[in-house]
DNA sequence: GTCTATACTGCGATAGAC
DNA sequence: GTCTATCGCAGTATAGAC
């Protein structure tokens, strides 16, 4: 068996993992723990929620490895706290403002995107384990992480259908366009990097654009 | 700590676990070795490389736990098989002529999308592993298989760029056209399952559509 | 609330018979 | 080439002092 510890520091799969903020929490969680979870995060994001160990958590804000128990019961209950935050975080980011009815369908739906990528890119860190590591939630916990997805998907397919009602998308079946633009916005987890060529909002903007072009519509401003 | 074994077998992370076709492994290996990878591709799918024992891997095929041992020399060896497969595949997929200088652009890129969708979403499972469970590679392994994905980038980028340099598309950059139109592709295996609406061959068609509206172009037949 | 020390479990890999 | 049995160890979680 090869040596575990130091495999296990080299791997980033390809991706480059950027700190995550510890404003994120929010107020919900204390201090401590929120360095935890910024800290788990980062070991999460580069080896994988499995291949992470608890001290490894722990020792990436100097405690020692029993700590973690005290402000969290189990391994599982670190990661469902970040996975459920950081979706929350995502549907927040969408806007929680009705849809204007009498707004321009494109324009709304641009407007999502951009609010949706650039979120991803901002926290691509923390996306990229909203993303992979998944599976390594109880089953309760990903059935409450399952109902914020779909919240997610509805706030896009709500803004898709209202083109396609007034007559301004060219696409067929709303649920198959809707999915192509998410798709989009989820597949930069793999690969986004902040210190890349593409801001998150310059990333937004083109990505509000490709999904426009998808839906069949010209840009609008 | 929760029972392990149970929760495990309940894990599937949303995702339809579809099985592996035997023949997709080719004479290189052995029908024990071939049973045994396509075993693997059911565990690492549902529970991720990880949370697999080998015990697991061994338990599929009816075969003792000691008996991987006799065809792979560890488990990451295993999951290198089927990494290195699945892309080898896919990237066979793609066609190996040389594309033609005098054919349209647009229906070069067109027909990549549509064997790279279809290939995917065929093989989704193994090809779930292919884009999930990079981490669990040591770095020597990982590095022949980033080897692969830039030859499978390069397939796209180089047909993106003749439709550029001929005009016919209306895209700002080649990486990042590229890009999106991988980004499609790539995401199908968080969602698609072969009992779905979708078929494989309906997919990549929608989706060969999709890539020419990103890329500014009308659909070609 | 943090520490040190450790109980307990389960897994990767090997040994040796057949 | 498969089996049974097992070694060695890594890792989660807890106990109990401070």
């Amino acid at each position: 068996m090869a040596p575990r510890q130091a495999h296990r520091r080299a791997r980033v799969a390809g991706a480059t993992i950027d700190e995550p903020s510890t404003e994120l929490w929010g107020p919900e969680f204390a201090e401590v723990a929120r360095r935890l979870l910024s800290s788990a995060v980062l070991c999460f994001a580069r080896n994988g929620f499995h291949a992470t160990t608890t001290r490894d958590v722990t020792a990436g804000v100097d405690l020692s490895p029993g700590a973690l128990y005290v402000h969290f019961s189990s391994k599982e209950d670190v990661l469902f706290a970040v996975v459920r935050v950081g979706h929350e975080r995502a549907l927040a980011a969408l806007g929680d403002r009705e849809p204007d009815r009498d707004a321009n369908p494109a324009a709304q739906v641009a407007d999502l995107v951009r609010r949706f990528v650039a979120w991803h890119a901002h926290h691509h860190t923390v996306a990229r384990i909203c993303q992979y590591e998944l599976s390594g939630l109880e089953p309760e916990h990903f059935e409450r992480v399952q109902e914020l997805r779909r919240q997610i998907n509805q706030v896009f397919r709500r803004a898709v259908a209202r083109g396609l009602d007034a007559g301004v998308f060219d696409v067929a079946d709303v649920h198959r366009a809707t999915r192509a633009i998410i798709s989009l916005g989820v597949d930069l987890v793999r690969w986004y990097r902040l210190d890349g060529p593409d801001s998150p909002e310059a990333l937004a903007e083109e990505y509000a654009e490709l999904a426009l072009r998808m839906l069949g519509t010209r840009p609008v401003t």
